[in-house]
Order: structure tokens, then sequence, then C-alpha cells
DNA sequence: AACACCATGTAAGCTGTTACATGATTAA
DNA sequence: TTAATCATGTAACAGCTTACATGGTGTT
């Protein structure tokens, strides 16, 4: 059984949602689901062509005005099938690989000061991304009508990168007094 | 400038904590580090050889008793060197990729009692997980002495898991509700 | 004129997993 | 004797990022 790559179900689930460049779902990963995915130009053109093959997705050359073109692609009702199988799978378990986690693991080997700043750096990242994602939330209870059968589904996925995060500045607090608590006793 | 392995590091920053085998890395990452990180033998064995060449770490065979062999592996000077490097640089940003998520994401296009499995098979492994954490816990404030320098460093890497998988957990409860209301919503 | 953005794509190369292969020891 | 665990390793290849390459359009 060999692994499936997960791009191309990204690359079905977006165009589930409405029909797109290439391009296009480079933006839609950013600013859309950057809260849980990304992906590389690479992998989506590669995995679009593969897709198109595969007879999963039609591609369509579009000029809009004066601009060359763009080629628009949409699922088929073979894609839409296959999207429909891969979702209704279980989710596989994901490896975890926490580098923060990892450095601290080992953290007696680095100055204080370096770890708390690993700490603080993380912090401030995370608080980032909390307002983005409220900011996010926002726009989209504002834009999006309640009736919208996908909208409690997006808004869910915000609350999970809400709550995780939370959960993580908390930890950034903690962690941040105990180094301050190790700091103070080494200079006494 | 090239991205350098992090298999790399994590294993010259098990071997920081003491000598081990291939193995015994394995073991180490499935038994006390699985919370936030793992290592498959491929990638360990391939990159105990390179580390080898470059002198960051040495290699002893070890015959203990009847059994065949081992080979140990130690850190060298310039080893820990390298460790220490690459600790003090800043944590670099990942790619956030939820399988799960997506999923949900496009949830609309599966059924309710589908994404409700999910659902509910996540929130068992985190429940699993959580149990399992508040077990190694335990295990390390027995054995342990609080005096060991490394002690805060573990037990806030258990922290974190925990924190995260709480709120991972309460996140569950709040879309298995979500969910069964729209059930019942379409039953009426 | 320069810069940002739109738009597409390829090639190289690193990272990592999976599957396979081997063989010894120990407990049931 | 059968299975589990200890112990090491390789080969194939999947997946992904990065850097490069190209060229148009609109704005300052």
């Amino acid at each position: 059984m060999s692994r499936k790559s997960k791009t191309r179900y990204s690359i079905l689930a977006m165009l589930s949602l409405k029909p797109m460049s290439g391009y296009d779902m480079k933006q839609f990963t950013k600013e859309v689901m950057s809260n849980f995915w990304s992906e590389s130009y690479g992998q989506i053109y590669t995995n679009l062509k593969m897709l198109v093959e595969e007879g999963l997705v039609t591609a369509t050359e579009v000029a809009e005005g004066k601009k060359p073109y763009k080629t628009i692609y949409e699922l088929t009702g073979r894609g839409s099938q296959v999207l429909g199988e891969w979702l209704c799978e279980p989710v596989s378990t994901q490896v975890p690989r926490d580098e923060l986690s990892l450095k601290l693991f080992v953290g007696p080997l680095i100055p204080l000061e370096v770890s708390l700043q690993h700490i603080l750096t993380h912090r401030e990242q995370h608080e980032k991304q909390l307002a983005e994602l409220r900011k996010a939330i926002a726009r989209m209870e504002k834009e999006v009508p309640d009736a919208a059968p996908h909208k409690a589904y997006w808004l869910s996925g915000s609350r999970m990168g809400i709550l995780v995060r939370e959960a993580k500045l908390k930890w950034c607090d903690e962690m941040e007094s105990l180094i301050r608590g190790k700091i103070n006793q080494s200079k006494k």
C-alpha cells in the first residue's frame, strides 16, 4: 500500500469549493487555510498535471480582459467521487515533530537566556496568529450568511486553531516564569 | 543554504543525555519523546553513519554477556558543539498540515455520521495519549530526583502535551455537540 | 524606472517512510 | 518450537521545498 500525497486531496478539496487556478490555490491556502494547511507551487502544479491526466480535474484556459491567460481547474464527477472516498477514510495519525519541544528537552545544555528567548519568540508568533485567526472569524461572521452549510465547519476549524494556540500561550507563560525563576536563582 | 535534517540534531540531542545504540534511540523516541518526536530506523542508521564520518559522534562495538554485539554511539566534543549551536538558533516555523481540519473544512461533502466518527476516533486517541502522558509524568516525578537539572524541562515538555491535548479534547466536545445538533435537525 | 503582484512551471535535491533482509536471544 | 524482542542495516521511492526561470500588468 503506497502512501498517497495529501496535496492531491487538498487540491480536490479546494476545487470542491470553487474552480480555481494553481495560483489561486496557493493564495487560498495562505489566506484561508493557513491555520491548518499549506502548499508550495511545486506541489500544486505537478499534482494538477497528474490529476488532469487521471481525469479527476479538467483544465480550461481563460482570458479575462487584457490579462494573458489563466488555467482554471474544475472537479470532474470522478474527482469528486475520489475526494468523497478519501474524506470518509479515517484520519491517518500524524507523526509529531515539534522542534521547540526538542530544543527544550535538552534545555540544560543551553543558557537560560536563550531558552527564554525561544519561548518569547514562540509566544509572539502565537499571539500574532491568534489575532489573525480572530480577524478571519470576524470577517467570516459578517460575510458568510448563517444559512451557508459550510459556515459552521469553517468556523470550527478556526476554533480549533484558537483553542490550541491559547493552550500554547498558557504554556509559554508557565515556561517563562519557570525560566525566569531559574535565572534569578542563579544570580543570587 | 541547505535545509538541515532535524534527525541529525535529534540524534545529537539524545546522545547528549547518554550514549546509545541505534536501536536504543528508536525505543527512546517511542517511550520518552513520543509526545513531540519520532524517528524511523531508516533515518537513524543512515544519519548515524554520516555523523560518524563527520566526526560528531563515535561508534564503539560492545559485547555484553552472550549477546551478539551492539554499537554504542557517543557525542564527541565537536558533536556537542554543533548541537549547542543548533539549540541556540531560533526555532524554525513549522508548516501546519492537519488532516482532520482539512477533512472537516469540506465537511458538508460527507455524511454527518462520518464526520462524527472522525471526531470520536480523534477524541479517543487524544484521551489515550493524555492518559499515557500523565502516567509518564507520575513515573518521572517518582524516579527523577528534584535536583536533577533536566527534570523541569522534561516535565514542561509533557506539560505542553497535556495542555494542547486538553484543548483538542474540548474542541472535540464542541464539534460533537455541533454535529449531533445537525443530525437531530435533519431527522426532524 | 522600479516594484509589487499575477501567473506558470521545472529541476535539484533533501527528508523521510516503508518494505525488505538478516540473524541472535529469550520467554511461553 | 513458536513468537516476541533485540539489533542492524539497505533500497526504493514518495513527498515536499527551494531556487530558478519566464514574462505580463498595474501602480508609484
